[in-house]
RNA sequence: GCUGGCAUGGCACAGGAGGUAGCGCACUUCAUUGGUAAUGAAGAGGUCACGGGUUCGACUCCCGUUGCUAGCUCCA
């Protein structure tokens, strides 16, 4: 038979083959570093026989798949390690990751101590270097097999497969798990590991179960490389908005005053401030119109909506049935109060769209473990909006949205950190919904032609929609890897209809408009957060709480740095003075630690000749240059909101 | 909401068989008037998150609450 591998190099073989023994027919370096195979475009295990001619690439830790067989053996190691230990822990499942792996177990809470004992024992095991054989048992054998091994979650896992499969294990030494693979050969071939932290987790991610409890890890082929995996989590623990963001007092929380509450202090201010008058100035641009509504309302409101029946549970009422004549809640969002404000007054077809926006303040009761920094809150405000279209302009319309939405990330720099979503219904969760499915399938079908339309990547979730309608997410993950909705787009045939919305059309007839729901900008506080976390607090300088500060080398020339910083203020700079009487070194450092981009160095020279010299993260110590030439480039640059690329280094902060 | 961990001046941290607390930075004042990452000296600042309990005595031990935090679950 022919082997035609990866770089088109054929291989003969009179007799089967494993993937591992073509590895090592290769070379002895391969073998050693094989993972996984790629069998005609399939992940298999290096056990796996070849029997006839193929395309066979043979993964190493540097492939996605090798990276995960790699991990997944890792994770085999350390479940035996437990085991070792706890012999009465009960084995879960125990996957890799994009980052590692994990395990769950049911067992008491592991302490650090724990995982440093589980650590200690995978090293003797790794030692050990026992090889990981495969074998197979029908599906009844094997929920025999772990019946008696009284693991409970193993049985469950396996009743839940197919009645006539035969299901796979994999067993080094006396351990033996359930798993497809595939799997390294040996477990020596683990070169370097950590077990990262524990924590708690649901069996098979539902709350009604059992916690049990988790141990996540991680493993390189390198001691160096996970070196740098660790130092990188120390790393990137400083530009953690939450943790920033407080240092460059942007906002603070208060224990009195509640979790999710964030107070925006005015450095953040500023910032949110500048977002706020960017984002409402281009939505006028673009034809819409501002509204202003209440932050509250009856709850009969919410029940025509269909948030009293969705989502009450989310939302904070003010007041009970039984006690008070009016009930009231604070908003969860929008929606109904614009569509009054379409509502107070007939709209004719040539009215029609009408875009939306208002600056929103929105209310949710979040469960209290959710809450973090400025990325999940309670109050938030966000740039909202309802374009109230004809069906024959709704294809436009969402196009449009979705070019705003661009314009945005592109304009604050963030338009490579995101993903989109298709967010779809759950036709197996009706009740999560209204509408029928026709409706449904329709909309989500039209999104995905203009995603498709527009070359824009995107992914298809699931139960992920509004309960009126599917939607666009634009994702980004935050510096922890954890994905938040910054942007959304919804499409929504339904609600007018609950509201009762209509226009007159040519005929004279009453139609139903559509409904696009979205945000261009999403929600400011936590855009604030993602931008703390891109830039590492070094923002693009339109948006910096400072933007220069003079430093006069002495007291002397106070004068001099006082006229200069009033020439900036008044040509709309972020501008102060450092007169403190302080060495010009201090004042420097002083101002890198605030992160100020421009400091204006000024002394006997710069106030003969009318010069500041200039000196920024973007350029270094420019040296002198004339004032007015100064502000006219700084200038330009907030006008234009330019981003000026730096390394984020140790130095530049 | 669930399972852990944590809580000492603005920030970052020490501390102790249970006998009411320290260092650095920041802050204030004085001296110094300097050329590109820290001038020197002095001073002020804390009910050791909050509420109970044990104790002659609690910041320290126990219980509860609140907040922060790692995950899980949730996020219309």
């Amino acid at each position: 038979m022919k082997i035609t591998l990866k770089d088109g190099s054929v291989k003969e073989y009179q007799n089967e083959m494993s993937v591992y023994e073509v590895a090592l027919d290769i070379s002895e370096g391969l073998a050693r570093a094989a993972c996984a195979g790629e069998l005609n475009g399939v992940v298999v295990d290096l056990r796996t026989r070849i029997y006839s001619d193929c395309e066979l690439n043979i993964l190493t830790f540097n492939d996605d798949a090798g990276k995960a067989a790699y991990r997944h053996t890792t994770s085999h190691v350390m479940a035996e390690a437990v085991k070792r230990l706890y012999p009465d822990a009960k084995l879960a499942i125990g996957p890799s990751i994009d980052t590692g792996f994990y395990y769950d177990f049911e067992h008491e809470p592991f302490s650090r101590e724990d995982l440093d004992k589980i650590e200690a024992e995978m090293k003797k095991i790794i030692k050990e270097n026992a090889a990981l054989e495969k074998f197979t048992l029908p599906r009844e054998e094997a929920i025999k097999f772990m019946e008696e091994k009284n693991e409970p979650y193993k049985v469950e896992l396996i009743k839940d497969l197919p009645e006539d499969s035969e299901i796979s294990f994999y067993k080094q030494g006396d351990f033996t798990d359930l798993c497809a693979g595939p799997h390294l050969m040996k477990t020596g071939a683990i070169k370097a590991f950590k077990l990262i932290s524990s924590s708690g987790a649901y069996w098979r991610g539902n709350s009604d179960n059992k916690m049990l409890t988790r141990i996540y890890g991680t493993a390189y082929t390198k001691k160096e490389e996970l070196n740098e995996y660790l130092a990188y989590l120390e790393d990137i623990k400083k530009r953690d908005h939450n943790k920033l963001g407080r240092e460059m007092e942007l906002f603070t929380t208060v224990d009195v005053i509640g979790q999710g509450l964030p107070l925006l202090m005015p450095n953040g201010v500023i910032m949110l401030q500048e977002l706020q008058r960017w984002i409402e100035d281009e939505e006028t641009k673009r034809g819409y119109v501002r509204t202003k509504t209440p932050l509250m309302a009856k709850s009969d409101l919410y029940k025509l909506s269909g948030h009293w029946d969705h989502y009450k549970e989310g939302m904070f009422v003010l007041g009970d049935e039984e006690n008070d004549k009016e009930v009231f809640a604070l908003r969860p969002m929008t929606c109904p109060f614009q569509y009054y404000v379409y509502k107070a007054s007939q709209k004719s077809y040539r009215d029609l769209p009408i875009r939306y926006g208002e600056t929103s303040t929105l209310f949710r009761n979040e469960d209290s473990g959710e809450m973090h920094g400025l990325t999940r809150v309670r109050q938030f405000t966000i740039s909202e909006g309802h374009l109230i279209v004809r069906p024959d302009q709704m294809v436009k319309e969402f196009k449009d949205c979705l070019a705003l939405a661009k314009y945005c990330l592109e304009t604050l720099g963030v338009e490579e950190d995101v993903t989109y979503h298709l967010s779809k219904w759950d036709p197996d969760n009706r009740k999560k919904y209204i509408g029928e499915p026709e409706v449904w399938e329709e909309t989500e079908g039209h999104i995905r032609n203009i995603l498709q339309e527009l070359n824009i990547e995107f992914t298809e979730d699931v139960g992920e929609a509004a309960f009126y309608g599917p939607k666009v997410d634009i994702n980004a993950k935050n510096v922890y890897g954890k994905e938040d909705t910054m942007i959304t787009i919804q499409w929504d045939a339904l609600l007018a209809e609950q509201f009762d919305m209509y226009y007159v059309d040519q005929n004279g007839d009453k139609v139903r408009p559509y409904i696009i729901h979205r945000t261009s900008m999403g929600c400011y506080e936590r855009t604030l957060a993602w931008l703390i976390e891109k830039y590492a607090g070094l923002f693009p300088t339109w948006l910096c709480p400072e933007q220069v500060r003079v430093l006069p080398i002495s007291e002397k020339y106070a004068d001099y740095a006082n006229k200069v910083n009033n020439e900036l203020v008044a040509n709309g700079i972020r501008s102060s003075v450092d007169n403190r009487s302080e060495k010009i070194g201090f004042k420097i450092r002083d101002s890198r630690l605030h992160r100020v981009p421009y400091m204006l160095v000024v002394g006997q020279k710069e106030e003969e000749e009318n010069k500041v010299s200039v000196r920024s993260r973007y350029l270094g110590d420019e040296g002198a240059k004339d004032l007015n030439i100064f502000i006219g480039d700084i200038c330009k640059e907030i006008r234009t909101k330019e981003i000026r690329k730096i390394e984020v280094t140790e130095e530049a902060k």
